[in-house]
DNA sequence: GTCCGTGCAAAGGATTTGCATAATC
DNA sequence: GATTATGCAAATCCTTTGCACGGAC
């Protein structure tokens, strides 16, 4: 289970890092910020600091089990890498955020990364606009 | 010229907002964080506050003069707005930036949008990876 | 002359880091 | 028991703001 994944990162396996990662997997929505990460686990009865929740949202992601995205503004968000890549709609009035995936689009990235020389170990693809209740 | 595009603005021609949008215009790379537009005014020899130029890159930014993007990391980074929408290829090695456009993908992302019942505004995307000569 | 813009210094918010304590292996 | 994590508070980094002075119209 989840211990084996942090064992593998060189993590040991404490509560706070169980925890966290317990509540990224049951996110929904998906995304989440290191505050919201936070504020779930004091709920939760939790004494976790939130230097701690960054440190271990850290390690997640040098581990490759989360992902970091920093959209529009400067809070960066949080979501589980369960390696189905995919890109984000995020509602401007609302903060929604979708995600989607398009095959063509992939492909296409593939091929300009090409031409330009490019080994692309990474793309970040986002649509701002307004979702349909902010519409 | 540029004086037109400050009062259109209902900004003062000064002389800090005209040579930032000087050096913004012949900036090569085109792409400058705050702190390196400052050093280029220190450079030739302006006396213009680093305060300075977040406020009237914030203000070209409302005027549509300037497009600010995020990349990863935490340093905002400014470029003209000269109405020709581009994404960016940016090497995590050496920070060059690459623009380039693919009609492919813009059509794609309409599409994308209005499945989603999204008005889309504007999107960013950004391909990382590296660069032939950091590969 | 009025109003807008600027510089400086201080505030702000998100994220990191230092250090002593506490938990895991 | 040795090593790695955590909590707290202080530090940092980028960016924004308050205020009194100076410049544009």
């Amino acid at each position: 289970m989840k211990n084996k994944a942090l064992q593998q990162a060189g993590l040991k396996a404490t509560l706070p890092r169980l925890k966290i990662l317990k509540i990224l997997q049951d996110a929904e929505p998906h995304h989440l910020n290191a505050e919201e990460v936070h504020s779930q686990l004091i709920a939760a009865g939790e004494e976790v600091g939130l230097a701690t929740v960054y440190r271990v949202l850290m390690q997640f992601q040098a581990a490759g089990l989360v992902r970091r995205y920093h959209f529009e503004g400067d809070r960066a968000i949080f979501e589980i890498d369960n390696g189905q890549h995919h890109d984000h709609l995020v509602c401007l009035q609302c903060n929604a955020v979708q995600e989607f995936v398009d095959e063509a689009i992939e492909q296409r990235q593939q091929i300009i990364a090409q031409q330009a020389n490019f080994r692309m170990t990474d793309h970040n693809l986002t649509i701002y606009g307004f979702c349909q209740q902010c519409s």
